[in-house]
DNA sequence: GCTGGCACTCCACCAAGGAGAGTGCTAGCG
DNA sequence: CGCTAGCACTCTCCTTGGTGGAGTGCCAGC
């Protein structure tokens, strides 16, 4: 029976395609699940509900829809969506107009790197009406371009750590008071020098043989002191996978119907704050380098089974690499949701690309 | 009669006062209504439930309790905490095993100005239960410590700005290729003689003096360029009321049953996220240089009207100051609340106050 | 002025029942 | 042989009505 062979092979016809097209579309609209009636009524199938009907049954012994109760309509599974995602529509491109506006915001912002990140995620949430994320640029190892001490009033400075990739990170250092701001300038410059460029494995090596140099000089133990802070700052940097990760508008989710009036959100919240699992598919990402769909329970942790993320990969591999995505309920406008985020990873880009051209 | 009159002085005598202590604290512990049956059992008061109820009449009659329903037990009502906040308990000191710990944490990122204000928000959410809040310090007119450049790639340099408070903000700003780190150092070193110690408006003043030089000078226009980059930043700054808020914990906030279940809590994030009425209130309490406590209803934007915000200012003064506090339901621990926010605002102050020792 | 007693009120909870939506199945049609 | 019309069935949702219980307000008596 013909019928039997094409559903073993999971391969699904035209017809069938369309009305599991159909339920997708009317259920993510709607938010309630979609009966055979609906479906004609609505998707001018030109055939019959109860046609329908058997096709809607066999999509269900496919595994692509489910069933809240024995008599409510056809909702779709995870591996509906991914069926969906990856045969039925692919990405849809932003619109030109919404384009156009983003364009504008990050122009605005071209020379501020540190507003870069924020505007990601709350772009991608804007226009997705889910929650954005964005996380900063990162190099696997960082690489010193510049230090410099500063003194703040009399009994500190400020050790500020230039990375290759254009981030700054800050530190305080005691002095002793009645050090002046020539003497700083000195011992930063002497760091500048032996430092440049290397990473904390490199510069520990370095500081290292500093050591072994005389002890007498009281700028040169200051300067020792100095680098010592820097690397423990270099090596916290390495040591974050997920150097700074913003997020915005998880309020949107909280207002979609799955999520009002339950806990699970607030679990989703929790399970995102500890970073691990984050972590982990933000390294997966940045390795692969394409942009990732995760749907529903194909997400580890059983707190992420309502919710479906969307990560695109940017920057560039050998120097540093971010991530940008979206996260919303299962029930999310996938095509434009994966469209919206690759555009805004094709942005940051561009960005970080002026970075290294 | 002695009752009407004192009725209208809203003095209460001691009954009065330990009852609606009780009712208060019976209902911040369990969150239902309270009974008068409930409050003889549990808290010995040595008369009847009969009297107790005359006496919640009373109580009610002043304005401090409430009642869902005619049938239920009573609820504080705002001018009920406020008068238990003001009259009855004042603050409790933090238990000193909590305090060491919270010390011993501040202790280790002693160094890291950057995450004093993330560890005084995550810090107060913890001890309290409710969502943290803490704001960097900031300067009314920030002024200008240090400037520094670096190349960044071939035709990109960022600016490095230290202000006086110590925190350090950067910017892009295109190059000629080319250009020499010597010459970006030089250019550096220029603007630091001019523009040290200047303010926003000094600075501009300063700038437009550079305007009148002769032009044909490449350096020169550079660092009038850079200048202006600074400038704005400078500007910026300045602009923003509240340049960093961080919270933490509003997962604490949205466990609590008056939120579980219901769109009030989104309506309260909301109204945070676009920070208006909370930059007012952090000028409030900046201004003040004292604890403020912010109950339900005193809020005057109508969404938060069901929380309640107590807020500390931190810092000099003079120089820069910020904020810290907690945000809960109304039905909050207050005394415990205060006492932790003024805890850590007092810590904060330390900090600081290293700064400019 | 306090207390015990009592009638009253109102919510929370549960069960019953009807409307509605949607299904699965079957017989019949082109 | 696939599609369709019809129909019985199922399950949720909503409404209705009833009950128990918690708590109040008031009054008479100590």
């Amino acid at each position: 029976m013909a019928r039997g062979a094409r559903r073993s092979s999971g391969l699904l016809d035209a017809r069938s395609q369309a009305i599991l097209l159909a339920v997708i579309e009317e259920y993510v609209t709607r938010a309630i699940p979609v009966g055979s009636q609906t479906l004609v009524e609505r998707y001018l199938l030109g055939v019959s509900s109860a046609t329908v009907r058997n096709v809607l049954a066999e999509l269900e012994a496919e595994g692509y829809l489910g069933h809240p109760h024995t008599s409510a309509g056809r909702v779709p599974t995870d591996a509906g969506y991914r069926f969906y995602v990856e045969a039925l529509v692919g990405e849809h491109a932003l619109p030109p107009v919404d384009q156009l506006m983003i364009r504008h915001q990050f122009g605005q912002v071209e020379f501020a790197t540190d507003q870069w990140f924020r505007l990601a995620a709350t772009t991608l949430s804007s226009v997705t009406h889910a929650a954005g994320l964005a996380t900063a640029a990162k190099p696997r190892a960082a690489r010193i371009r510049h230090l410099d001490l500063v003194g703040i009033g009399d009994r500190m400075a400020s050790l500020i750590v230039v990375l290759n990739e254009g981030s700054v990170k800050q530190g305080l250092l005691t002095i002793d008071p009645g050090t002046t701001a020539d003497e700083l300038a000195e011992a930063a410059q002497r760091l500048n020098r032996s430092c440049l460029g290397l990473t904390a494995a490199d510069f520990a090596e370095r500081l290292r043989w500093f050591e072994e140099a005389p002890i007498d000089d009281p700028v040169f133990a200051f300067v020792r002191r100095a680098g010592d802070r820097a690397l423990r700052i270099l090596r916290e940097f390495d040591a974050t996978t997920v150097e700074q990760l913003f997020s915005d508008g998880l309020l949107h989710v909280m207002a979609e119907p799955e999520f009002k009036a339950s806990e699970k959100l607030r679990r989703v919240f929790e399970a995102l704050e500890n970073r691990q699992y984050l972590g982990e598919l933000i390294e997966d990402v940045t390795r692969g380098g394409v942009t990732r769909v995760y749907i529903g329970r194909e997400n580890r942790p059983a707190e992420m089974a309502d919710v479906s993320l969307i990560l695109a990969p940017y920057g560039r591999p050998g120097a540093a690499v971010g991530v940008v995505g979206v996260l919303g309920p299962t029930r999310l406008r996938y095509p434009q949701a994966i469209g919206s985020v690759r555009f805004v990873s094709r942005l940051m880009n561009d960005l970080v690309d002026h970075l290294y051209a």
